[in-house]
DNA sequence: ATGAATATTGGACCGATGGACAAGCCGGGA
DNA sequence: TCCCGGCTTGTCCATCGGTCCAATATTCAT
């Protein structure tokens, strides 16, 4: 448990990393949706073309993802988070900078090198006017716990992964799911996120 | 040097802040700006109707700021990071996670509720443009039975609805619909649905 | 014709989901 | 102080959802 693993699909290894952590295995691409376990540390390089989907897929297993590149840039970076991983990296960086990483994501932070991340947080900041409460409509109706779950669900998340982000069990994920389902008249989570979708783009 | 500083207008102390950081110290709004060096570890509190203007200034010394809130919100969490801040976090937290906050932002890392996180990541990339498929171009890539099922499963229908719909099995509706989730690179019908949506809204 | 892709179905397995029934904790109001 | 609504967790259970291992039939291209 709590294996060390550095995904890619050309580098053999990164000298560096073995540096910082000497128990650290190299697994191909392919091999990762079933060799990562919750918990896990993955370093994964961006020379695979569906990183992307592979950070996503790990995340949701619960692995903590830093992903690496070679040229790294705000783009890439914002990509990488929106993956699921909770860090981007130069993938040259000294095995200091590496340990300090891996500190900082296996404590529920974030990881953005920091000239890239006043650029990412700037983005993030400016585009925040338009779309901010979109669909507020029915959720009034929630209680503030209610709503919070309803939108974790509704975004995609797993009552698990809801559970884990709300630092509740997955029990209390359930009932306040349950109440959402009632209160909106809603049979299961997907006519829920279709309910929203849809009250979303009459604000838009 | 490496001071522990609390900063607030009206709130005289948090008993969790101190529990875990006996050395902290409190100080008004209008103190800070002298008092504050480099290297410290700021908590701010956002009862200041300058806030972030204070953060900002704090951060230019090179202080570490995490900012506290007492009712959470995106809109404060990037107001807060685009103020210079590290972190941002409900001021009533168990005295472990400010210690994690602390821990995080102190290693150049990024400190974001969980629930908050997915949203601000996800603002800062939807405003990037950094989707290259549309749906047709999703969809392509999906043979006819296997389109006519994912948007079967994306009104929010059962595998059962759907095979009645198409008057096939459900067997083969999950058959159907595990070829899609391989080809889309998403888990499950949540992710789906989502990823629909998505380029649904960018199309129109 | 032979192989590749597609469509269909079966069985089995197991995790995820939602409901039913119960109950403890806490804060605010009567 | 007592009551109530909101938040939290527990167990049990039926169903749904997703994957793995096959199998058969059809179409299309080489």
């Amino acid at each position: 448990m709590m294996a060390v693993l550095f995904v890619s699909q050309r580098r053999a290894e990164i000298p560096r990393l073995h540096s910082a952590f000497p128990d650290v295995r190299r697994i191909n691409p392919d091999q990762a949706r079933v060799m990562v376990d919750s918990g896990d540390r993955i370093w994964l390089m961006t020379d695979h073309p569906d990183w992307p989907a592979l950070s996503g897929m790990l995340a949701a297993q619960e692995a903590i993802v830093v992903v690496m590149s070679l040229a790294p840039n705000e783009a890439e970076a914002l990509k990488a988070l929106q993956a699921g991983a909770r860090g981007y990296v130069h993938a040259l960086s000294p095995s200091e900078l590496l340990g300090q990483v891996a500190l900082v994501t296996s404590n529920q932070g974030v990881w953005v090198p920091a000239e890239l991340l006043s650029k990412v947080v700037g983005v993030a900041f400016t585009s925040l006017g338009g779309h901010e409460s979109l669909p507020q409509e029915s959720l009034s109706a929630l209680t503030e716990r209610e709503r919070a779950v309803a939108l974790a669900v509704a975004e995609g998340r797993t009552n698990k992964e809801a559970a884990r982000q709300l630092d509740i069990t997955e029990r209390t994920v359930k009932a306040h799911l349950g109440a959402v389902f009632r209160k909106l008249g809603v049979r299961d989570r997907m006519q829920l996120v279709l309910r929203l979708a849809k009250q979303g783009e009459k604000v838009a």
